[in-house]
DNA sequence: CTTGACTCTGACGTTACGTCATACTCGACG
DNA sequence: CGTCGAGTATGACGTAACGTCAGAGTCAAG
């Protein structure tokens, strides 16, 4: 007699009401995401409670989660939403960070095509020009540890294409004043003028972090191994001369601060 | 004797030097996207100009188009491209909406989580919302032409959540208006003002063109096939007496300006 | 009791590869 | 010349989240 009790939806019905299909409820059931009872015939018979719970694992999956952690965020569930949010959020994040070089590298290369009469192909260089940018932070993921991934995640929020050209033009810069200053004796004041501007440009990547630096060390160490466009692309960069000289410089600028 | 022929790349150098695997160049080989010489031994031999096909290949591949498309699209390349590149962006724009709907979503969630001590279900439904009011635009699809749907989605570009908002109070708004409103004379000032505000806001989703209204027409006309979350939303408006009576005033709006 | 509308359970298709497993091949070293 | 480690080839299964039949049973109205 329990008039809140009301009628089981029977798998269509059920379907338009959360705006899903029946096909979707068969999966959630297989799943184990979702079971209703079922009638003698073995048709599923959803109640009122389980469109509440149809209605969470929606929105979690309109969010990007996975089904598989939706069960088990599902399960024990009190404790650890707020935590799963706020990453869920971080991935949404990072994904439009890719979007928006995405729809930037098309606009170029529309433009590109338009304007200046240029070819497909050169339309397409302006689009893997992009590519390469953000895919060299992808390769380059394991040579950091996990927590230097997570702060570099961070701080790439903050990077800008205008900071990443700006920090692009003082890294050639601060390479073809070093090479013109190879003759300088590493503790002179030129040289350590040099120092500060490389140690400016490392923190401006690291943040100062230990980790980080830790990482990029280690993805210096390896550069015999990194892919070979990569290595193409720092080849303004590969004048072993100026890396030795630096190490010098360095050392000395150590010397310097430990007993000023 | 010609020294361009280089050396070619077999599949680990090849793939390196364009920071793919060696498994997707199977995978293109297969789908005849990139097919590469081969050796006696049955080796794949990449040349120099290989590589230039790989790399728009995976241009494309960033900007999301599906390779089946990629491979028409490089066969006869040169007239479709700008096309294709435009359709693209649009793609990844409206995607790109859609994760900023989902970005503000969970923002309002986690928020409501940690400000106001409210409970995951809570937080969730803030979560629903959202995806219903994006979802609807969905499953309308089919109402509306070809040629209508691509005018909506320009539009769609303008709609801020916060016109959203304002739009819908002043739906609400107008609605009671009228409700209140049931009888005066259509023909009345009072009532004739009602129409014109009515007319503006449908004018604010249509812009005015007429395919776009033959469209939300279709819609209306099929309201008893809508899916049930649809129909509890539009509740509201769900009035007879309301729609009935602005026919009415409607005609005589129509009869007023072609005698004015 | 008949029908038309629904439902059930497989099972294969989709996308762009990753990941084995098994069998060859290449090139340097002794 | 033989061999061994590194590289390669093919085939097949796995992934995520369902869509789309196919074949068979069920429900409810007339």
């Amino acid at each position: 007699m329990d008039e809140s009790q009301h009628k089981p939806y029977r798998a269509r019905d059920f379907a338009k009401l959360a705006g899903v299909t029946v096909r979707t409820l068969h999966h959630y059931d297989r799943l184990g995401l979702l079971k209703p009872r079922r009638n003698g015939a073995g048709y599923r018979l959803y109640a009122a409670r389980d469109l509440e719970r149809l209605e969470h694992i929606v929105a979690l999956k309109f969010l990007g989660v996975p089904l598989k952690q939706i069960k088990t965020l599902m399960a024990r569930e009190r404790i650890e939403l707020p935590d799963a949010l706020t990453r869920q959020r971080r991935v949404l994040e990072e994904k439009r960070r890719l979007l928006d070089n995405a729809i930037a590298a098309v606009r170029d290369a529309e433009t590109a095509l338009r304007s200046g009469q240029r070819s497909d192909a050169a339309a397409l260089k302006k689009i893997i020009e992009v590519i390469e940018m953000q895919s060299d932070t992808e390769w380059a993921k394991k040579y950091y540890s996990e927590e230097a991934r997570a702060t570099i995640d961070e701080r790439k929020r903050l990077w800008s294409p205008e900071l990443q050209e700006r920090v692009s033009k003082e890294w050639s810069d601060l390479f073809r004043d070093v090479e013109a200053a190879l003759d300088e004796h590493p503790a002179s004041e030129k040289a350590q003028a040099l120092a500060e501007r490389w140690t400016k440009l490392v923190e401006g990547f690291t943040g100062g972090d230990p980790e980080v630096a830790k990482g990029l060390n280690n993805l210096y160490k390896d550069r015999a191994n990194w892919p070979t466009h990569v290595q193409q692309q720092m080849q303004p960069y590969s004048n072993q001369k100026v890396w030795a000289y630096m190490s010098q410089v360095m050392a000395e600028r150590k010397r310097n601060r430990s007993e000023p």
